[in-house]
RNA sequence: AAGGGUUUCAUACAAA
């Protein structure tokens, strides 16, 4: 029994759940009575290949047919898949349910809820959650305050976040590097970079140890403020540590030189990449191509479209918005629309992203009336219009001084309960 | 033998 949970295990963590289940079956020929030590692993292995739907069902069944007790475990992790797959309110009423049946939740669970509302922007309702463990008596730890100290920092309350950093302190539950890199960020991200260097003198202080993400998050600051020479410092010191540099740097560090439209030192950078032993990844080719059609060299990011595919990279989500805008602005727009086309012929899922993308591209180029066509055409494609799209819309309209028409885009998006923002 | 926290890429609006 030990064995074949330790291999179910190690199936649901590799992403091979599959496996796991067909293991599990042998499990039961052998006559074996499954525990909640055998569920968590594949309830968290569904929840981690996206397979929500699948995970609850097998919970139903659990409870059910009384497969196995219910333990604090396996309760944690089905909370934790529902706010990781976005369902924080199925999530509490889960934890509501637990208490009912006197299954008491611990710091797990609580974290494990606290960064869900965090990560969801529900940052009233995870302090809430805070001051109830509090109550109950249930310890919040390291995790628990970061998780916090995160949500925070997200919803640009990086002072907040300070002061719940001197109140673990003064709790004794002391930040580690996970919360230190949470911070170096969050500052990073507001243009504070020289106070993220604060940070990271005190965190060394603290024996804290910067990693990669540290040093990655820094150059990524650097790179926000334009200080490309700086960044590149950081990025030398990290080899001077023996702390080495990964794909992240060599991406963040590319996009930097991109957003300056200092192409070629991107693409040095690129080439280096590759000698070193790293191989560019779907990221690094999203942002070069970006960064070509922003100085204009349509042509060479159309090739390195190509070129990715050969090597085996698989445009996603963000290469092909890329790839649309960069026609459009470049005076492409034909050809955005011809993109677009074809994606809907291969099949490929489409999203409303796109379209937003050419229907600003055709009212910029005061197309207002084939943008109308594409707005038209939306549904048909199982996509609905979102805020961008009639902000788009409108924006188009207003600028082309039909403001009546703008106008009743507004009332339609409201008709349609998408608020205006 | 099972559960929780960190870094990189895109579209509208936003002052001129």
């Amino acid at each position: 029994e030990y064995t074949m949970s330790i291999a179910i295990n190690s199936y649901c963590n590799s992403n091979q759940v599959d496996y796991g289940f067909s293991l599990l079956g042998w499990f039961f020929k052998l006559g074996h009575v499954p525990s909640a030590t055998t569920f968590s692993p594949l309830l968290k292995g569904l929840f981690r290949a996206n397979r929500s739907d699948e995970a609850l069902e097998l919970f139903k069944k659990i409870i059910g047919e009384g497969l196995c007790e219910l333990n604090v475990v396996l309760y944690g992790v089905v909370i934790d898949g529902l706010c990781k797959a976005g369902n924080t309110a199925r999530a509490i009423e889960l934890l509501r349910v637990m208490e009912r049946r006197s299954c008491m939740p611990d710091t797990y669970i609580c974290s494990a809820l606290i960064n869900g509302l965090s990560k969801g922007g529900m940052m009233d309702s995870a302090l809430k959650l805070f001051y109830e463990m509090l109550e109950k008596c249930i310890t919040p730890d390291v995790v628990t305050y970061t998780s916090l100290l995160h949500g925070l920092c997200n919803s640009s309350r990086v002072q907040d976040a300070r002061i719940v950093m001197k109140e673990m302190v003064a709790c004794k539950i002391y930040p580690d590097v996970i919360t230190f890199n949470i911070m170096i960020h969050a500052l990073c991200k507001e243009g504070l970079v020289d106070e993220a260097e604060d940070v990271v003198r005190i965190m060394i202080q603290n024996n804290e140890v910067p990693d990669r993400i540290t040093y990655n998050a820094l150059m990524e600051g650097y790179c926000l403020q334009s200080r490309m020479d700086d960044a590149m410092k950081v990025f030398e010191s990290m080899a001077s540590r023996s702390i080495a540099s990964d794909i992240y740097s060599y991406n963040i560090l590319i996009n930097g030189y991109c957003k300056k439209k200092k192409i070629d030192d991107a693409l040095l950078l690129f080439h280096e990449m590759s000698e070193k032993g790293f191989n560019p990844d779907v990221t690094t080719y999203n942002t070069i191509l970006q960064g070509l059609f922003c100085v204009s060299r349509c042509s060479a990011a159309l090739e390195l479209f190509d070129e990715m595919q050969v090597v085996g990279q698989k445009p996603n989500f963000f290469t092909y918005c890329n790839m649309l805008d960069g026609l459009c602005e470049n005076g492409h727009v034909q050809q955005a629309i011809l993109l677009l086309d074809t994606l809907d012929n291969k099949g490929l899922d489409l999203h409303i992203n796109y379209y937003n993308i050419v229907m600003d591209g055709l009212c910029k180029s005061g197309r207002l009336d084939t943008a109308q066509v594409l707005f038209k055409y939306i549904p048909s494609k199982g996509l609905q219009p979102d805020v961008v799209t009639y902000t788009t819309m409108i924006k188009g309209y207003c600028q082309g001084g039909l403001l009546k028409e703008a106008k009743n885009f507004l009332v339609n998006m409201k008709q349609k309960s998408c608020l205006p923002n």
